[in-house]
DNA sequence: GCCACAAAAGCAAATAATTTGCGTTTATGG
DNA sequence: CCATAAACGCAAATTATTTGCTTTTGTGGC
């Protein structure tokens, strides 16, 4: 009965939609994200600004629409032969890349906006990455944590202090790893 | 040579902060988020919008400023004569406040700003409430994992699931109080 | 208490952004 | 190729923001 609501005459076209996110990114390299305008975006897009307010509603939509796609990974974690040393490698770079200038705004731009679709694709992302390290691991035999166990262990406290506080050092990620895979492998005796 | 940077003359009146500040709130229940409007507090507070304009920049500085204020605890987490109860109890509420509508509204707000001092204070207010509890305990000679490790095994998970997935409900909190107790208290053997 | 002064606030004109009605273009299914 | 519905462009109307200037207000010195 449902059938695949397939898109309709006259469907929006894809070529606004990355003109305009191409002119957001370029315009974001060049100056303050306060200062961004839509008029700007639509100058530098090659549209016109009632096109942009029509389909985005306001700034912070647009900004949240072209900063998840730019969160969206484009590569594998990369595959070390150990799940802890590959859990590792990408809660370092995930904390670096998070932690950019770049990155700080572009998570702000995905929290500030009203609707929380964006957040909660941003959380699959992540997930979805964790989830190939597990499965590689399960893969090899290896024993690995629930993935919502290293969401809770080593995801929120990077992404927490990013947020609120001072951004993660190398050291701390370090620990935060370990301390999730302590869940699975045998704990050493802390005496 | 230093001495107190005592107000010049001509300081800023308080009397505007605070109708500024109770017409954003008023307004906020009364409206969306996104319909709210500078000229429309300015009406409601009794002031010209130039005023707020001159004094906060734009309207994300004046929300977050105002939601700092309402995130600011206005009383010590409870004692129950137990440091774990009171964290569970801490916790329970922590989460309910934060994850309800207008708590999260307010996150947003803070998180939104430009200006990263909201979402730092914010984080200090957090960590004094923990601080207390701590303390509490340590009086009464009871151990008590370091207010960073809380705020990694607790706050962090909480705060990031709000933000970015479903809210935790009652059974998650007390599980992730209890692994951070766990930390000082004898680990209960897993078999 | 009064004066001088500097920071805020009010006012209003100028500028810029947002909304909206309507005609035109464009992509899709038949 | 035609019919159609969704986007888009354009421009006028509305609304928000900025800014120069004046007036008010709170503070320290006398």
């Amino acid at each position: 009965m449902a059938g695949k609501e397939g898109p309709r005459p006259g469907g929006r076209s894809a070529r606004v939609q990355a003109s305009v996110h191409g002119a957001v990114q370029a315009l974001m390299t060049r100056m303050e994200r306060a200062e961004v305008t839509i008029p700007m975006i639509a100058a530098e897009a090659g549209v016109t600004p009632s096109t942009i307010y029509r389909r985005w509603g306001d700034i912070q939509e647009l900004l949240a629409d072209v900063a998840v796609e730019r969160l969206r990974p484009d590569m594998e974690p990369v595959d070390t032969g150990i799940g802890g040393r590959d859990l590792l490698a990408w809660a370092e770079q995930y904390a670096e890349e998070m932690s950019s200038k770049p990155g700080r705004a572009m998570i702000r731009d995905v929290l500030a906006a009203q609707d929380g679709s964006g957040a909660y694709q941003c959380c699959n992302f992540t997930k979805q990455q964790i989830e190939v390290i597990a499965a590689r691991a399960e893969g090899r035999g290896e024993a690995f944590p629930d993935v919502d166990a290293v969401m809770d262990r080593v995801v929120s406290p990077i992404m927490y202090r990013i947020l609120f506080g001072e951004v993660p050092d190398t050291a701390r990620v370090a620990r935060l790893v370990t301390g999730a895979m302590e869940l699975v492998s045998p704990a050493p005796a802390p005496v």
